[in-house]
Parts: structure tokens; C-alpha cells; sequence
DNA sequence: ATCCAGGATGTAT
DNA sequence: ATACATCATGGA
């Protein structure tokens, strides 16, 4: 294993790497510790976090202004694009409306990054996320790695890499169903199978318009406006996606009403202007990470 | 027991 | 285009 470490004070406003990977936005890490992920954004702690990306192992952990890797290669420039470690977060905060909520989700959670996930493992992230808790979506993630993922064994220790679209549509609706995907599961089986079929690929909408990339994405069974923008917003850098779940609905109908417009389209549209346009998403992620943590 | 969770789909209007 | 029922699962 290589190893190395990032010093998190040459970046542009910081890091958090557990808001990073513990607010909900990334199901393909895992904790080494075996903690379930904070739901209420309880702080702290220098956990190690394993992934695998193209065959290669990857392990994080913080321990105040160092970021420490371990790896099978050369990890640092792969983290900061896992990671957007090189997003300007303080020019992205100046971008953004500075209202008492929006400014209280920033100042606790600073340093948090909008992640750069592998695009198919997203995908189904999200797909699995249809009304379910940040904890039990993390768990159907791992338990598809565990089941259907790549092996690799690395000093002793062997890691899962999330499935390959080909690995999924193998699997019938049934073998997914004992995970306890319930109904996701056959939406999972039949993206699989398009991905892996090349009918469709996620990247396909990298660089189109923001809301014909939604529209593009919706093609995919069991995606519809909102797992589409999670996937902009998570994986193909749409950072002014603003996904519309129960939480934000919720903020919507609290602080801010103007914002409702009647349907997802317009309401998002709204919402994005609210927040500041071109990084939405960004405080986005944080007021949902925020919000959920006080349980409102 | 009832409600809810990072919703989407099929069908009727 | 919009309204509605239906879809699994488990924790509070």
C-alpha cells in the first residue's frame, strides 16, 4: 500500500471529511469502524473510510488539518476529485443567498464538499433512496458490494468495490429483493441492465443543459426530477442542482413559501435562484445535512 | 398501531 | 399536465 497525506490548510476554506461522507450525498464509502453514519450530525471522531474506485483501494481518515490515504496507487489526485477537494468553498459560500438559516448550516458544517461519486454507483444509490433513511440507503449500498461487488484483498483485509453494471443485471428482481430493496428492486435490475446493454449511460448527460441533463437522466427506471438531480448534483458536477426531497420540501413550506410554485420544475427553479444560482446545491446540501441533524 | 423516510410509476381524469 | 393509489421495509 502507498500512503500519503493532503495538509487541508493549503485548501480553499478547509475540510470535513465526516460531514463530507456522512451527510447523506455518498452511500459507496465505508466505515472502517463500523459506526453507523451520524444521523444526528454528531461530530468528531478520526474514523478511517475505505472505497474502491477502478480496482483500486482507497482508505481516508482526517486527523485535524491532515488528511491521511492509503492506497493501492497513487491516491492523491483521485481524492480530490472524489472528494472536490479543490472547490473554492469560500468563493462558493459568497455566491450563495446569506440568510440566518443558510449561514447557520454553513458555519456547522464547514468544510463539507460536494462529492464526485462514480456515476453508476450513484445512480443506484439514489434509486434505492425512494423513501427510505440515509442509514438503511447506506446499508442496501454496502450489502450490494458485499454481495454482487469485485473482491479485493489487501493486507489481510478485503474490500468490495460497488457492483459493475454488468455484475447487477445478472442478478434477478428476487436476488435483490432478499437484500431488501423492496420495490426499488426491480428499478435497480432494469437500469443495470440499460447501462450494461449500452441502451443508456449516465454520462450521456454531461454537458447538456442543466435541466435537459435532468430530463436526460429520468430515463432510467426509477429515476425521476429528484434521484436525477442527486445524481447531477453528486456525480456529474451540476452543482446549481437543488433535488426537491421530504426535508427541503419541508424548509420550503417554512422559510421559504415564495419558492412553491406548484410543480417540481419551477419550484426547483425557484428554490435555485433562493439559494444563489449557480452553487445551489451547494447550500442545498448543506441546509438538508442541517435541517435533518435538528430532526425538523 | 400509525407515521415516515433524500420518490417513482401506472392509471384515470 | 395534474391527482391518486400503490409499492417494501424498519425505526420511532
Amino acid at each position: 500500500m502507498r500512503t500519503g497525506s493532503v495538509p487541508l490548510t493549503d485548501l480553499d476554506g478547509g475540510f470535513d471529511l465526516q460531514a463530507t461522507l456522512e451527510s447523506g450525498q455518498t452511500y459507496l464509502w465505508t466505515r472502517e469502524d463500523g459506526a453507523t453514519y451520524a444521523a444526528d450530525g454528531a461530530r468528531g471522531g478520526d474514523a478511517w473510510y475505505s472505497t474502491v474506485v477502478d480496482g483500486e483501494v482507497i482508505r481516508v481518515r482526517q486527523r485535524d488539518d491532515l488528511l491521511e490515504w492509503e492506497s493501492t496507487t497513487d491516491a492523491e489526485s483521485r481524492l480530490f476529485d472524489l472528494l472536490a477537494l479543490d472547490d473554492d468553498l469560500p468563493a462558493i459560500r459568497a455566491g450563495a443567498n446569506d440568510d440566518d438559516l443558510i449561514r447557520a448550516a454553513y458555519e456547522r458544517y464547514w468544510g463539507l464538499r460536494i462529492v464526485r461519486d462514480p456515476f453508476f454507483g450513484c445512480l443506484v444509490s439514489f434509486i434505492c433512496s425512494a423513501q427510505m433513511r440515509v442509514s438503511r440507503i447506506h446499508g442496501m449500498q454496502l450489502a450490494l458490494a458485499r454481495e454482487f461487488g469485485t473482491a479485493y484483498t489487501v493486507g489481510g483485509e478485503t474490500f468490495r468495490a460497488f457492483p459493475r453494471p454488468d455484475q447487477l443485471a445478472a442478478r434477478t428482481e428476487g436476488e435483490l429483493r432478499e437484500l431488501k430493496l423492496g420495490y426499488r428492486a426491480p428499478y435497480v435490475q432494469r437500469t443495470a441492465e440499460m447501462v450494461a446493454d449500452g441502451e443508456a449511460h449516465p454520462r450521456e448527460a454531461v454537458g447538456l443543459p442543466y435541466e435537459e441533463a435532468r430530463e436526460s437522466l429520468t430515463r432510467f427506471v426509477g429515476v425521476g426530477d429528484k434521484v436525477a438531480d442527486c445524481v447531477l448534483l453528486f456525480s456529474l458536477g451540476y452543482l446549481q442542482a437543488v433535488p426537491l426531497d421530504t426535508w427541503i420540501r419541508s424548509a420550503i413550506a417554512e422559510h421559504y413559501p415564495e419558492c412553491d410554485r406548484g410543480n417540481y420544475a419551477k419550484t426547483s427553479r425557484a428554490l435555485r435562484e433562493r439559494l444563489g444560482g449557480e452553487y445551489a446545491g451547494y447550500a442545498q446540501t448543506y441546509l438538508f445535512y442541517y435541517l435533518r441533524a435538528r430532526g425538523e
